[in-house]
DNA sequence: GAGTGGTCTAGACCACATA
DNA sequence: ATGTGGTCTAGACCACTCC
C-alpha cells in the first residue's frame, strides 16, 4: 500500500473523497481502524495535503471519519446513518406533485393556548398568543391542516390577514429566524383534524411539530397534520 | 460597504461563514440577490480569498446560497430547510433513552414477499427472500417490530441465526452499502404488529420504510412500526 | 516533546456562464 | 471576451493530544 502514485483518476477533492469513501464502503479500511496521515495519502495521490484535507474533513463532516489532532483519523465506529430531510415550503411541496395548489384559512384569532402549546412557546400562563388553522389543499384534495400559535408581537403580523397566504408563507418569507426543532409522529386524527381532511376520527394520521426560534426567543409553533397515507421520503 | 478591514473577529473560515449566515439571517442579504464576490469579500475580512471561499461553499453545501461562475453568488430563494435526521441503530437509540435493550425473534423463515415488498427489492415473481421479523425492546416494553425481507445470497447470511442479534446490527455491521431510500409515515396498526407492540389493532402508528442497496442492487427493505406515541426528533 | 490535523496564504490556472 | 467561482499548490504556523 501507499506507493507512490497510483493516481487513481485526475485529482480533485472530491474524487479522493469519492475513492476514500469507497475504501471504507468496501471494508477496505475497516470501522474504528486508523487511515493513514493526510501526508501519507497526498503522497499517495500525487497531490497537495491541503487537497486531501478538503477531502477528509468533508467525509468528517458527513460523520463518515473521525478525526484527532495527534490521533489520526479513524473510520468511525458506527457509520452514523444520516438522511438529510429537506422540508419545503408546503405550497412547493403540493406544486411538486403537479397538483394545484389551494389554501383556506379555517380560523385566525387571539388566544390562550393549551399547557401544551405554551410550554412549546415558552410563555407564561394566560399570555394570549395569535392561533391560525388553515387546511392546504392539492387540487380539491385536502393535503394537510396547519394549527399554528404565533407570537402576537411579530413585526408587520397585523397587515397579515392570512386569508390568501398562509402563515407558513409569510413567515418563511417575512421573520428571520435562527433554529428550532422539528419532530415527526402518528396520532389518531382529532374531529376537527377529521373533518377538514375529510377523514374519519381516530385515523392514523401523520404529524410534524415545529418550533421556530430566534435565538432563544420562540417566534412560532406549529402543528402539521397530513392527509392519511401520506409519506416524507428521502435517500440515504 | 466593503471597507478595507473591519475584521469582524480574528478571521477564520468558520468565523466568516458564521458572519454571512447572519447576515442572511437578518436579511441584510436578502433571498435572490447577489452578493460580494469572493475577492470583495477576502478584501472586506482582510484575508485570503481560499477563506472566504471555503466559507461559502460550506453555505452553499448547506443550501443556503446558490453559486454560479459568471453569475456569482446568490442568496437561496427558498432557503430551503433541511433538517439532519440521524438513524441510529436501533439497540443504541434504545439505550440512549436510558432504558435496558431486549430484542426478541418472533419469525425467521424463506418466503415470496408480497408484490410490495418484491417491488422494493427489484425481484421478479416468485422468488423467495429471508423474512424476519423481530422485535426490539425498552426495558420490558415494546419498542419497535421489524419486519424485514433480506437477498438470501448475501454472504455470511446462513451463519446469522438473528437470534441474539437483530438483522438491524447484524447488516449494518456485515454489509457494505452505497445508498438507498428511506422514507417515513403513519399508518393503522395490523394484527401482528398490534400483538407485537401489545396495542389494539387499528392503532395510529408511526413507521419508517427503508431499502438499501449496494449500487443498483438492492440489499434489504425494511418496516419498522413503532409503539404508539414515538416520535423522531431533530433540531433545524 | 513530537506527531497529527486545522487553518491560512498568495499566487496560479482552469471552467464555465453570461454579456 | 470577460468576470466569477472551482480548485490546486507549496509552504508555513498553530493547536491539540497522545506518549
Amino acid at each position: 500500500m501507499t506507493q507512490t502514485a497510483p493516481r487513481p483518476t485526475a485529482s480533485s477533492w472530491q474524487a479522493i473523497r469519492d475513492e476514500v469513501r469507497r475504501r471504507i464502503h468496501s471494508r477496505e479500511w475497516a470501522p474504528g481502524s486508523v487511515i493513514p496521515t493526510e501526508v501519507e495519502l497526498a503522497a499517495s495521490f500525487g497531490c497537495a495535503r491541503m487537497t486531501v484535507n478538503r477531502a477528509l474533513q468533508d467525509l468528517a463532516a458527513a460523520g463518515l471519519l473521525d478525526r484527532r489532532r495527534k490521533g489520526g483519523t479513524r473510520v468511525a465506529l458506527h457509520p452514523v446513518e444520516q438522511a438529510r430531510l429537506e422540508i419545503p415550503v408546503i405550497r412547493a411541496e403540493i406544486e411538486a406533485t403537479g397538483a394545484a395548489y389551494g389554501y383556506r384559512l379555517l380560523e385566525r384569532r387571539l388566544a390562550v393556548p393549551l399547557p401544551e402549546f405554551q410550554a412549546r412557546m415558552q410563555v407564561p400562563d394566560r399570555t394570549p398568543l395569535l392561533n391560525v388553522l388553515a387546511l392546504h389543499l392539492a387540487g380539491d384534495r385536502p393535503y394537510v391542516v396547519e394549527d399554528r400559535w404565533i407570537d402576537p408581537d411579530l413585526p408587520g403580523l397585523s397587515e397579515a390577514p392570512f386569508d390568501e397566504t398562509s402563515p407558513n408563507e409569510w413567515l418563511l418569507e417575512h421573520i428571520p429566524y435562527t433554529g428550532g426543532e422539528i419532530s415527526f409522529g402518528a396520532h389518531a386524527a382529532s374531529v376537527i383534524e377529521a373533518r377538514a381532511l375529510q377523514t374519519s376520527v381516530g385515523a392514523a394520521v401523520f404529524g410534524i411539530r415545529r418550533t421556530t426560534r430566534d435565538g432563544e426567543h420562540a417566534l412560532t409553533t406549529v402543528d402539521l397534520t397530513y392527509a392519511p397515507g401520506h409519506r416524507m421520503r428521502t435517500t440515504l
